[in-house]
DNA sequence: TACTAGATCGGCT
DNA sequence: GCCGATCTAGTAG
């Protein structure tokens, strides 16, 4: 059983890294979305990084606006954005201010209040194991599951609120990299992350 | 199991 | 107007 542990939270060096690099050290760590003073919980075990340079794909591309201004946050932050007008999606904001890097979290593996991640997300309280893996194994799937909205983008993620804390370390060997999924600009680029083998990943 | 269309909104051309 | 860093339900095979 998962123990939370307040004071292992990643602190702002652990962004300041290369976004690509802060993509991989995350995979393995815990996203912890706090309501109401009870913790969700899920292990990271895919991502994607978006760049600021030559990444037609990433939001930041064609400069500010006002949807994506959160990705030129310096890092640290919680870039949120809607997706096909009906779904959210969430980033983590990387390198300095005004740059526009973000890392998205793609899918994560349920492991603290999985009832109520199942609740947000399918709006019964017929929990059952089989449907564990289809709580969060997508951007959007996670998203609901932890009841993310656009309201959270902009969140620090040094706060108390939405954070990330140490988890276990994967070693490079069991990291698998590929291209990004769901996108049509910039395909060809290896920036997709995720730990091999692990049944959470998402579908595609 | 595999493919297709529909939902639904805001940002950008 | 168009289309997207998605997901689901429906139909066909």
């Amino acid at each position: 059983m998962f123990e939370l542990n307040v004071h292992s939270k990643l602190k702002l060096n652990f962004y300041k890294e290369p976004t690509l690099k802060v993509a991989q050290n995350l995979l393995g760590k815990v996203l912890i979305r706090v309501i109401s003073g009870i913790p969700l919980a899920g292990i990271i075990v895919e991502t994607e990084a978006y760049l600021s340079q030559n990444d037609e794909a990433s939001h930041s591309f064609n400069g500010k606006s006002k949807r994506n201004n959160t990705m030129f946050n310096s890092c640290g932050y919680l870039y949120v954005y809607q997706i096909y007008g009906i779904h959210y999606c969430c980033n983590v904001v990387t390198g300095k201010e005004n740059v526009g890097e973000a890392v998205l979290i793609r899918a994560i593996e349920p492991i603290l209040n999985k009832e109520i991640m199942h609740k947000n997300r399918f709006n019964n309280n017929n929990f059952i194991p089989e449907k564990l893996i289809s709580l969060s194994n997508g951007p959007a799937k996670l998203c609901k599951s932890l009841a993310i909205t656009k309201d959270d983008d902009g969140t620090n993620l040094l706060g108390n609120d939405i954070y990330i804390v140490e988890g276990n370390t994967i070693p490079k060997g069991k990291i698998v990299i590929t291209n990004r999924i769901g996108i049509n600009k910039s395909k060809e680029l290896p920036f997709r992350f995720y730990i091999e083998d692990n049944k959470f990943i998402s579908n595609k």
